[in-house]
Order: C-alpha cells, then structure tokens, then sequence
DNA sequence: AACCAGGAGAGAG
DNA sequence: CTCTCTCATGGT
C-alpha cells in the first residue's frame, strides 16, 4: 500500500463521520441546476472562506438568480451587488460571465460532460478566471470527472507526510491519480477529508 | 487592528 | 518555472 493510499485510509477513519458545508453541498444529488450552482460556487470560492460565499450564493438564491442563463442577463452592477460578501466582486462577477458563456457556447451542462475529460479540462483552462484548482473542481465535483483537486492543504500534507516534496501542481495531481482508484467519488471523498483536517487540525498520527 | 480565507492573472526575473 | 502584486469582503 502507498502512503497516498494509507493517508485516505487515515483520514476517513479520523474524519470519516464528519462532513462539512462544502463536501455536503457538493454532494447533494445532481441535476443539472445543482450542477451549475457548483460551478458558480467555485468561482465564488477564490480566496474567499466559505461563510462570505455563502451569503452570496444566499443572495442569488433568494432572487432566484442562482443559474449560468441569470448571470449572462443580470446587469454587472445587480450581479456585483449580489456577489458581494464574497469578495473581488469585480473580477469574479467577470469570470462569471466567462464561465456561464462558455458552457452556453458548448451546448450546456449535459453536452459537456460527454466530452472527454483532458480535453474539457484544456478548454476550462482557457477561460479567463478559471484556474488549474477551480477547473479541477469543476470537472470533480460539478461534472463528477476523476480528476483529483491540488489545493494548499493537499500541497500541506504532501509535505508533512513526506510524500513528494515537489509543489508543483500536476506533478501532485497525477501522482494522486496514479495511486488512488480511478474513481469519481472516492476523489471527491479524499479531497473533502483533507480540506476537513487542515480545517480542524486534529493531531494526526504519522503512518 | 492586522491578518487570513479551497485563487487567478499579469508581470518580472 | 518561481516569485510578487493586485483584487475586496467579512470574521477573528
């Protein structure tokens, strides 16, 4: 077994019956509504903690403005005002747009996720506003693609496990891939135990 | 009252 | 490829 493999296995035993907002919301059962209210949630999320996106994403909600179709309508002032409390409201209310017209040009939610992953992968990389982490969010937990999520905490525990020394995010990313079981939800599962634990910051056991 | 939070882009070296 | 700066809000 190797240390990635350990570390999940850690992990789930230490946090397993844990489950915060994130990892709840983003396994909600999925319609295509849910699906695009992930995508605006990890736009939403940039640098921002989570309590701060969640009152924007309350705000679009209660106006019923929570789909990519209201933010190409909404004028930029109204989805800035709404967008708000989570901050860098100029450039994400940009990257919104961004994001929503793509998927519009491509035929929608369902029509992407048909497409293969690496080559979704490349055409989010090119949206301005999406980057290697938001677009690795998007295909794992909107599109449920198996692609692992490379964030700080994931960079974190690599170091203290002493699992790669590198930092280097698709250097991360494969390494995980090629040890883990090529499956969407064990992925979402093991990303959302490691954001918990830099969360919580329970001591852990070295394996 | 400074400091930080599930980043990304732009520019410099 | 690796820094550094900017963008902005709300919680502590």
């Amino acid at each position: 077994m190797t240390k990635i493999q350990k570390l999940h296995i850690e992990l789930r035993e230490k946090y397993g019956a844990l489950q915060d907002q994130w990892s709840l919301w983003c396994k909600r059962s999925k319609n295509s509504r849910n699906r695009e209210e992930v995508i605006i949630g990890s736009i939403l999320t940039q640098n921002t903690n989570w309590k701060n996106v969640s009152k924007a994403i309350d705000n679009l909600k209660k106006e019923k403005l929570m789909s990519l179709r209201n933010i190409l309508l909404l004028p930029t002032e109204k989805l800035q005002e709404l967008i708000r409390p989570a901050g860098f409201f100029n450039s994400k209310s940009k990257y919104l747009r961004n994001i929503a017209e793509f998927v519009n040009e491509n035929g929608g939610i369902s029509s992407l996720m048909k497409e293969d992953v690496l080559i979704l992968r490349e055409k989010l990389l090119k949206v301005k506003g999406v980057g290697r982490e938001t677009a690795d969010s998007i295909l794992l937990y909107a599109f449920d693609k198996p692609i692992f999520v490379v964030d700080e905490y994931t960079k974190r525990i690599c170091k203290e496990k002493k699992i790669c020394r590198k930092t280097d995010y698709e250097h991360i990313r494969k390494l995980f891939e090629k040890n883990i079981k090529k499956d969407f939800a064990i992925y979402q599962d093991f990303h959302a135990l490691i954001v918990m634990s830099a969360k919580l910051k329970l001591p852990h056991t070295l394996v």
